[in-house]
DNA sequence: GCCAACGTTGGC
DNA sequence: GCCAACGTTGGC
């Protein structure tokens, strides 16, 4: 079982949404390294931190669950959607997603200041500089030590 | 709104 | 294959 964090501005998608509607493709990823953390890493029923960025308080507001494996993204190949990706060879299509299930909110936001100043999280992708990935893996550990602090 | 960091694109 | 230009992310 492994663990992994997505991000979403809230105005985009917030976790009160995923709340409402249960269950979401995790669509419109496009960054090789997301993407192939989603297509070789992730599991049915990985726990997955869900945090949003580009808001007020970034940072960790809720849990969900990988529910349904890496799979075609259509978005790519939709003219329609802010995601289409003309380039994306239709025999060997480019983009992934998988389905991710709410669990739960937190009772609070765990929030990036918080996870910057937190000790012995070791390497976290989330806090390493410049880093923009919008899927990143988290450790056991990490993962323990952060719902520690809910 | 600014801008640093970084990925991608495309000319050469 | 290099690298400048450009677009995007996301904190502040």
């Amino acid at each position: 079982m492994n663990h992994w964090l997505v991000k979403s501005e809230p105005d985009e998608f917030s976790i009160d949404r995923l709340a409402k509607v249960k269950r979401e493709p995790w669509s419109g990823v496009r960054n090789y390294q997301a993407r192939n953390f989603m297509r070789d890493g992730m599991q049915l029923g990985d726990e997955v931190f869900f945090y949003h960025s580009n808001c007020d308080v970034p940072g960790i507001v809720g849990l969900c669950t990988v529910a349904k494996l890496a799979y075609l993204d259509p978005t790519q190949f939709d003219p329609k959607s802010d995601y289409h990706d003309p380039a994306s060879p239709p025999d060997n299509p480019r983009w992934l997603c998988v389905d991710v299930a709410f669990k739960r909110k937190l009772k609070r936001t765990i929030t990036l200041d918080e996870l910057k100043m937190m000790d012995g999280l070791g390497d976290f992708a989330l806090t390493r500089r410049g880093n923009r990935l919008s899927v990143l893996p988290v450790t056991a550990a990490q993962w323990k030590k952060i719902l520690s602090v809910e």
